[in-house]
DNA sequence: GCACGCAAAAGTGTATACACTTTGAATCAC
DNA sequence: GTGATTCAAAGTGTATACACTTTTGCGTGC
């Protein structure tokens, strides 16, 4: 019969059921495609409103087109490139009102979130946050500027994967690279020294598990990062209209 | 010659660039072939487990594999289907964990955005509301009942949309249609009536200004709906390992 | 009879081909 | 010289072709 005996059945099956299942949809090419075009636009090389042509792509990356779309479609998802019609995709240009809302998204959800934290993590996993908190740090010495981007990103990210809560980490994770992607097009003036002294706070108020110190310090923090932003509603729009953002 | 008179180009271009460029991906091919899955999924046509084969799908739209394939990724996305490496596509069957991480996840966003609510809707956009009931009463009076699922779910997202957080929307959004999907899988005993009953409470609250209150309700909604679910570690495993899902 | 293995069928992964749309530039009219 | 028109180049949208993987059914050996 169908006899179920999985003989040498792959162990692939067991962690594609558990972790991949989830969403990471593609196979490791066009998630490499992907990722490369994401990293370029968070370290600045590829500027918003930049045109992503598919051929120009595959070539790069010697695939054909339908491997890039994939990838541009995901990346679609994510609010990093914005795709119009027949037109193609660029690079996306978050408005002053997209940033705002995410910044406030994001507080709703991280409010939440260090609240629990503050009652929930052990003193093995704040010990772990402290090794992420020396991870930044060292960062910041070393003048990585590519890492502490994305060590001071991943800190959010982190704590929701230390509640377990892997929907909240996903979620989370999208909102954080769309702040990435607007502190770089609205120049953020909020230094990385000072992102990473907060981080550092709530750490602390974490582990004296006072949470609505936890709380305060988590709201100020991002209140904070949104404040540094330029986010005068007229000189963006003068000059993203001014100057020529095509390649 | 062979122009045949570009003209009256499509006003298209004004909306694309204004509503549609956050996301909606593809035309609306893709996204009829998409929406059409979706419904047939949430209206408990198609079970989870159900194997999606490409070409079978493309043979019904009259498309080719390559519009039926991005359909797929896209539902892929909203956590609607899993898609296995060479394996294809079924309809996902979430897990037990992944449910309370949902409805976890809801809890956070959802308590926040109805303070916010509370504190902020005007007397207009609390009769909006009222008229959302009225919706859902009607739909439970005719026992319309994939009009009501709709109605019910659509009732968290709106209030993300007027508080006027697209971002937000779009998240709870697929948080919601995430829970219609787990709540047929583990047979939901909770009653619509007695959701619509307490949409009537949270927005009595509202209408009181009543934030704590209606925090308070709105979690002990998600809560009441959760605690319906049959989220037994049990019985769950057992069923879905003994029962042939496949078609 | 049961298990193993092999081969055909079905299905997915990627590349390529072709139609149609947009873009840009050169041409023509004024 | 300025403005509109047209045509070619570039680019996107969809279909199809083909390679490779998984599944399934049958036959063989024990």
């Amino acid at each position: 019969m169908t006899s179920p005996a999985p003989k040498l059945r792959v162990i692939r099956t067991s962690k594609a059921s558990t972790a991949r299942a989830a969403d990471p949809v593609a196979d490791n090419l066009t998630q490499r495609i992907a990722d490369s075009i994401t990293t370029a636009i968070v370290e600045r090389r590829l500027m918003p409103g930049t045109k992503l042509a598919e051929q120009r792509i595959a070539d790069i990356f010697k695939v054909s087109r339908t491997l890039v779309r994939q990838a541009l479609m995901q990346l679609s998802r994510d609010h990093l490139i914005t795709l119009e019609p027949a037109r193609g995709a660029r690079v996306a240009e978050p408005g002053i009102e997209e940033a705002k809302q995410v910044f406030e998204t994001r507080n709703m959800l991280e409010s939440a979130m260090i609240k629990r934290a503050a009652t929930e993590f052990t003193d093995a996993q704040i010990a772990e946050l402290r090794a992420h908190l020396k991870a930044e740090s060292l960062a910041l010495q070393r003048t990585d500027v590519s890492g502490r981007t994305r060590l001071l990103a991943d800190f959010h990210v982190v704590i929701a994967q230390m509640l377990g809560n892997q929907v909240l980490a996903r979620l989370l994770g999208d909102l954080v690279s769309r702040c990435s992607l607007i502190a770089l097009m609205y120049q953020s003036a909020h230094s990385a020294e000072h992102s990473a002294a907060e981080h550092v706070a709530i750490v602390d108020a974490l582990a004296r598990r006072d949470a609505r110190g936890a709380v305060k310090l988590m709201a100020s923090h991002l209140h904070n990062v949104e404040r540094n932003l330029r986010l005068d509603p007229r000189a963006p729009d003068l000059g993203s209209v001014l100057l020529p953002h095509r390649l």
